[in-house]
RNA sequence: GCAGGGGUUCCCGAGUGGCCAAAGGGAUCAGACUGUAAAUCUGACGCGAAAGCUUCGGUGGUUCGAAUCCACCCCCCUGCACCA
C-alpha cells in the first residue's frame, strides 16, 4: 500500500497551483486519510496536446508521487460536442473519425507523464466514449438531465459571455457539455471510486455540476480542485511565440524550440513557472531566485526551467540535443562545429533545407521564405536591409537578393556543403548544397 | 417563417462614393539598447525584391470611380412565432 503524503495540497498550495476547492479542510482531510483515486480529462481537439495541458499532467504526476492513484480520461466523446467554458464562439464540430484519431494520439502522449506499473496506485487511462456511445437519448435525459436545472446552467460564469453578448450565441450540443462532463465523474466515482477530479480554472463550473451529479444519482460525497490558468506578467497568451503553439508532441514541436521556448521565459514569469513546471522544490527556486537576484546579468532560472521541463516531456535524449543546438548556435561559434556535428545537428531538430539546384536563380528573400524562415518576403527584405540576415557568421546584404549564388559561396561552406543561416538574433536554419 | 441587428486586412475595431491597401489599438517580425530578458525608441506589418497585383461575406449592377449606393443570395445574432 503505497503510503500517502498528506502534505500535499501544502505543497500545490505552496506552488501556486491550487485555484479553488471544494471542501476545503475535509478534502485535505480526505486526501490524508489514504491513497484516494482522482482524474482529469484532455479533450481530444487536436492531435496533440500543448504546453497548456502540462500543468494538470504534472498535477497527476504529483498527486501519484504522494500516493493517490491518477486516472488520466480522454474525452472521446466530450471532445466531439465541445467545451464551450469561456470560449467565445461556438466550436466547429469535428467528424467522429477524425476526433478517434486524435484520441488514441492523446491517450499515448498523456500516457507518458503517468506511472502506470507502480502496484497499489497505478494509473489508468479510461476514453468517456466508452459508456456514452451506447447511452441512449431517454436515458440520458430522464437520469441525467434531469438533475440539472437550466437555472443555473445559465447563471454559470463559463457560458455567460456565450448569453450575454450581442452577436453571439450557445447551441444546445454545447450548452449540454457540462451534463456530459458531469456524467464522467459520476461514472468514475461509480466504478472506481473516484472522489476528486482537478482541471484548469475554467473548468471549474464542470467540475462542481459532476460533484453534484455525483451526489445526487449515488449519493457519493466528492470533490474538486482547479489550477490555475497559466498567465503571463506581460498579458499575453501563454504557449504561442511567432512560430505558433508550443506542442507536446515532438513531431510539431522539436525538442530544440520546445526548450528554446522555455529558455525565453520573461525573468517575471519565470519563478512561477518552475513552480508549476518543475518537480524542484519551493525551497530550491526560492533559493535560486535569491541567488539570481544578488548576482548582476542574466539570471539562471531560465536555464534551469528549460532543462528541467524539456526532460519531463522529451526525456534525457530530447533534451541533450536541444542543448547541443543550442550551445552551437549561441555559443559555441559555428566555424568550430565538425562536420558530424552538423549531421548531428540536422537530426536533432535544427530546421534544415536542401538547397534547391537552381538557387541561384532565385532570389535570396525567395529562397529563405520558400524554406520556411520567414512567412513574407518583406519580412526578409527588412532584415537584409538591416544586416540581420547571416550566413555562416558573415553579414549578407541587400545585394545579394538578386545573386543568392555571391550568399552561398563554395569558400563561405562549411565542408564544401553546410550553410547556417541566421534571420534576427534567434531564427536559425541549416541550409545543405547538394 | 416574420421583425430587427450584423459579416472590414491575424484579433479587436474605425471607415457610409474619390484623399482607402483601408484610422487606432493589440499581437507579430526586424534594428538600437541588453542577458537569446524587461522597459524604451525606431522601422515593418494583404501579396510582390520591384514594377505592380489582389482585398472589405458572395454574385451581379449603378457610376468616370464602390468597403461605402442598388438587387439577389449565403452565413451569424437577437426577438417573435396560442390568441395575431
Amino acid at each position: 500500500m503505497a503510503t500517502v503524503d498528506a502534505t500535499l495540497l501544502q505543497d500545490l498550495q505552496s506552488r501556486g497551483l491550487i485555484n479553488q476547492m471544494t471542501g476545503d479542510d475535509e478534502l485535505v482531510a480526505h486526501l490524508s486519510e489514504e491513497g484516494r483515486t482522482l482524474y482529469c480529462g484532455f479533450d481530444p481537439t487536436a492531435d496533440s496536446l500543448h504546453i497548456g495541458s502540462l500543468v494538470p499532467l504534472l498535477t497527476l504526476k504529483r498527486f501519484q508521487a504522494a500516493g493517490h492513484k491518477p486516472i488520466a480520461l480522454v474525452g472521446g466523446a466530450t471532445g466531439l460536442i465541445g467545451d464551450p467554458s469561456f470560449k467565445a464562439q461556438e466550436r466547429q464540430l469535428n467528424t467522429p473519425e477524425v476526433v478517434s484519431g486524435w484520441v488514441d494520439k492523446i491517450r499515448r502522449q498523456v500516457s507518458q507523464f503517468i506511472d502506470f506499473e507502480c502496484g497499489e496506485n497505478a494509473a489508468s487511462v479510461v476514453n468517456n466514449l466508452d459508456w456514452t456511445a451506447e447511452m441512449n437519448v431517454l436515458d440520458f435525459l430522464r437520469d441525467i438531465g434531469k438533475h440539472f436545472a437550466v437555472n443555473n446552467m445559465i447563471h454559470k460564469e463559463s457560458v455567460k459571455q456565450r448569453l450575454d453578448r450581442e452577436g453571439e450565441g450557445i447551441s444546445f450540443t454545447e450548452f449540454t457539455y457540462l451534463l456530459m462532463q458531469s456524467m464522467d465523474f459520476a461514472e468514475l466515482h461509480k466504478r472506481d471510486n473516484c472522489t476528486l477530479q482537478i482541471g484548469g480554472s475554467d473548468q471549474w463550473g464542470n467540475i462542481t455540476g459532476g460533484v453534484e451529479l455525483t451526489r445526487r444519482q449515488h449519493r457519493g460525497k466528492v470533490f474538486g480542485l482547479t489550477l490555475p490558468l497559466v498567465t503571463k506578467a506581460d498579458g499575453t497568451k501563454f504557449g504561442k511565440t511567432e512560430a505558433g503553439t508550443i506542442w507536446l508532441d515532438p513531431a510539431k514541436t522539436s525538442p530544440y524550440a520546445f526548450y528554446q521556448f522555455w529558455l525565453n521565459t520573461a525573468d517575471a514569469d519565470v519563478y512561477k513557472f518552475l513552480k508549476y513546471f518543475t518537480f524542484l522544490s519551493v525551497e530550491q527556486i526560492e533559493g535560486l531566485e535569491k541567488e539570481d537576484a544578488e548576482r548582476q546579468g542574466r539570471p539562471q532560472a531560465q536555464g534551469v526551467l528549460a532543462r528541467e521541463v524539456t526532460r519531463l516531456v522529451h526525456g534525457d535524449e530530447g533534451l541533450a540535443a536541444a542543448e547541443r543546438i543550442t550551445e552551437a548556435l549561441f555559443s559555441g561559434g559555428i566555424e568550430q562545429l565538425s562536420e558530424s556535428d552538423l549531421e548531428q545537428l540536422r537530426l536533432d531538430g535544427l530546421p534544415s533545407t536542401d538547397l534547391p539546384e537552381n538557387f541561384g536563380e532565385q532570389s535570396l528573400i525567395n529562397v529563405l521564405v520558400d524554406a520556411g524562415m520567414a512567412a513574407s518576403g518583406k519580412q526578409v527584405k527588412d532584415a537584409l536591409g538591416r544586416n540581420a540576415v547571416l550566413v555562416n557568421g558573415d553579414a549578407i546584404g541587400m545585394d545579394a537578393n538578386a545573386d543568392p549564388a555571391s550568399a552561398f559561396t563554395a569558400e563561405r561552406a562549411l565542408f564544401g556543403r553546410y550553410f547556417v543561416v541566421r534571420l534576427g538574433k534567434k531564427k536559425y536554419q541549416l541550409f545543405v548544397a547538394g
